[in-house]
DNA sequence: CTGATTGCAAAACGTTTGCACGTTG
DNA sequence: CAACGTGCAAACGTTTTGCAATCAG
C-alpha cells in the first residue's frame, strides 16, 4: 500500500523535487483503484494546471516508474499506469475492462505449466479482463 | 495448419485480388514458426520489392487479419503478427524473445481461477516468455 | 544559488488516409 | 473495362527531445 506520503518521500530521498505537480499526480494514483492512461492522468491533472503539457506528464510517468512506484502495462488499447503492487507477493490480476479496476489473484498458473526442457522460462503474462460488479449493475440498469 | 494454397484460396473466395505481393506475404507467413512485426514483414518483402511502401504492407496485414489468416498480438515492443492458429482447440503460447517462435500449451490456468461472484469474466490472456532451444544455445555459444 | 523541473515547439515514431495510377479478374 | 491494389505524400496520435525560463532545496 502507497501512501502519497510515502511517494512523496521516496522522491525526496533520492534527490527529485517534490513539486506541487508531482505531489497530486502521487495523490491522483495513490486513490486510483485501478488502471490510467496518459491521457487519463493529463485530463485529471489538467483541470488543476492549466497550461500543463503533455511532456510533463510522461516525463513524471517515467520518473515514478523507475521509481518503483507505477507499474506500466501495455494493453491493446494502449500503455497504462497503476501504483507497483507489494513486490514480495507475486501474483496477478483481474482487470475490469469499463473503470480499469484491479482485483489480485493469487494462483499462478506458471507453476503447473509444463514447459519443454530446452525452452528457458524469463517471464510469464496472466492477466484476466471482464467487468466488475459495479460495472455489471450499471451496465444492465442502463438496458431498457 | 495454413499452406500458401489455403490462403490464396480464400482471398480468392471473398473477391480480392491475388497480387504477386499478397502470395509472397502468405507464404512468409506460411513458412515463419511465430510472430512477425511490421517491420520484419517491411524489411523481408523489402527485398523482392523495390520501392515497397509500409502502408500497403499495413493494408494487407489488415486485410489477412480480418480473413482470418492471422492473428494479431500487442507485446511490450509492438503489435506482431502470425498465421492464427485452428480456432477449435483454445489454448496458450510459450514465446521465444530471441527469435518470436512460438510452442502452443494446452493447458489452460483459467479453469482453476477463483474469480468472485460479482465479476463477469470476458476474455484473458496467458504468456509464457523465454529463449527456445535454439536461442538459448546461440547465446550461450557466444559468450567468451 | 544551483540544478532539477516545466512549458513550448518541434521532432520522432508507428500507423492510417486520400488520391491518381496501375493491375487483376 | 471496372473494381481493386499500389505507391506516394501527407495526416494522424502518441511519445520523446532540445531549449530557455522557472522553481525547489
Amino acid at each position: 500500500m502507497h501512501t502519497v506520503e510515502e511517494i512523496v518521500a521516496r522522491m525526496s530521498s533520492q534527490g527529485l523535487r517534490v513539486t506541487d505537480q508531482r505531489k497530486t499526480l502521487a495523490k491522483l494514483f495513490a486513490d486510483s483503484p485501478g488502471y490510467l492512461s496518459p491521457k487519463d492522468v493529463y485530463e485529471f491533472m489538467g483541470k488543476t494546471y492549466t497550461g500543463l503539457s503533455f511532456d510533463t506528464v510522461y516525463r513524471n510517468l517515467r520518473v515514478m516508474e523507475e521509481l518503483g512506484v507505477l507499474e506500466q502495462v501495455v494493453f491493446e488499447e494502449g500503455v497504462k499506469f497503476k501504483l507497483h503492487c507489494r513486490e514480495h507477493d507475486h501474483h496477478h490480476h483481474l482487470i475490469c475492462l469499463q473503470c480499469g479496476l484491479t482485483y489480485p489473484i493469487t494462483f499462478c498458473p506458471m507453476v503447473q505449466t509444463a514447459v519443454p526442457d530446452d525452452f528457458r522460462v524469463v517471464k510469464h503474462k496472466f492477466e484476466v479482463f471482464g467487468y466488475c460488479g459495479t460495472c455489471e449493475q450499471e451496465e444492465t440498469a442502463t438496458q431498457p
